[in-house]
DNA sequence: ATAGGATTTAACCAAGTGGTTAAGCCGCAA
DNA sequence: TTGCGGCTTAACCACTTGGTTAAATCCTAT
């Protein structure tokens, strides 16, 4: 802690109090309180609330969506990939579970600076690599005919929401964190699962077997 | 609009702003220029803005569950009761998207104002109904052996987060308002056949039938 | 006509907010 | 020792915010 530049302190603290309360909720004071430091210098690192802000805000987003990119950039089947997607990222809300909720809200409030740093994401861009992708192993028979959209976001959706909705599902379950963990390595597999049978060519590999096994 | 009581146009407007900005970010001014009326009269109905909050907050909690409640209580197969689920839901979230991400940004500052309207909506008798209906339906052999929590979680995740991500699937695909509707059908469509191929026991039935194709 | 509740106006308050300023302290390098 | 940049302190400012008050007006049922 005390060993990281004032910078990256004051950047850790807002990053801290910005994913919690959100843009509109923090307080620079509280900022300051958990950098151990005081308003004053605050201000002279960083001008200004949204000046900060942004700064978090495109940072999350950037490590966020180039995780997905490096993925998908990667070697492996495209069902491997879908895996390592699904793992990678709900690990990555593992150690941070409010991110995706904090990333979404503020998008949600549909601010200009907000909306262009989402932008820079070039996030068609990555889903056009998604949906090359998924049409050549159609192409190859490897996997079953689906609409590319749905899919994608079909994955984001399937391992990110337990996190968004962390508060609902400690309820309805009647869990405590270190439940909620297990429940989320059950879950990891049964997403994986899902979509993995989801994209099976028809049902001819299973077929085969077991015709095999009548005859 | 005029014909509404003033009770109601005020938690009409409160309602509306709220879902926007969230409580940290709306203002009781923006609420009183929605309702077209001034500040003095807002405090005069509902003293404080917690107060008028809350309600609004319990109101959209209970709406959204209790319509949850209903299907499962209601008449059909799991399966039925699944796909009504998922279709009801959206509509829902057409009509309404920012309600989701309203409900689950709130939870998520953990007040125990919100924790306490949460818990009053039962959701973990809800979640009970739906493991027993699963259960029953899995000894019949109509389903196949899941876990209870992944695919209740998953079949809220896949009607709910698309909605809740609404500008970033604006943005990956590069949607208009009117290509997002059309894109929501079809994903209502993918959804729904994505869980019925999940709970499909075995391969079976398609066995069965392609057997009687090939003899 | 009038009494009583609904509504408006506008002034006001205290607390909190983001942000500024300036004086001074501290540790370190020249 | 001196000087300088990082850092603190604390006072301060303008503005916003939630909330109050009191007088004035409007509407309507009796």
């Amino acid at each position: 802690m005390e060993s990281m530049s004032t910078e990256q302190r004051i950047r850790e603290a807002a990053r801290k109090i910005f994913l919690e309360k959100g843009l509109a909720g923090a307080r620079m004071q509280d900022i300051a309180r958990e950098a151990d430091l005081n308003k004053s210098l605050l201000h002279y690192y960083y001008e200004t609330k949204e000046n900060l802000f942004l700064l978090i805000f495109e940072d999350e987003l950037d490590k966020f969506y180039s995780q997905l990119q490096a993925i998908l950039n990667g070697a492996g089947s495209l069902t491997d990939k879908i895996s390592k997607l699904i793992s990678a990222e709900m690990d990555a809300h593992l150690a941070c579970p409010k991110l995706s909720l904090f990333i979404l809200s503020e998008l949600n409030q549909e601010t200009e600076s907000c909306l262009a740093k989402l932008r820079k994401c070039r996030l068609h861009e990555l889903f056009r690599n998604f949906k090359a992708l998924l049409e050549k192993e159609v192409e190859l028979g490897n996997v079953r005919e689906v609409d590319a959209e749905t899919l994608f976001v079909n994955i984001l959706s399937l391992s990110t929401y337990p996190f968004i909705a962390k508060p609902l599902v400690l309820e309805m379950f009647d869990q405590n964190e270190q439940a909620f963990e297990s429940y989320i390595e059950r879950h990891k597999k049964a997403t994986s699962k899902l979509l993995e049978n989801y994209l099976q060519p028809s049902h001819e590999p299973g077929l085969k077997e077991d015709i095999n096994q009548l005859i």
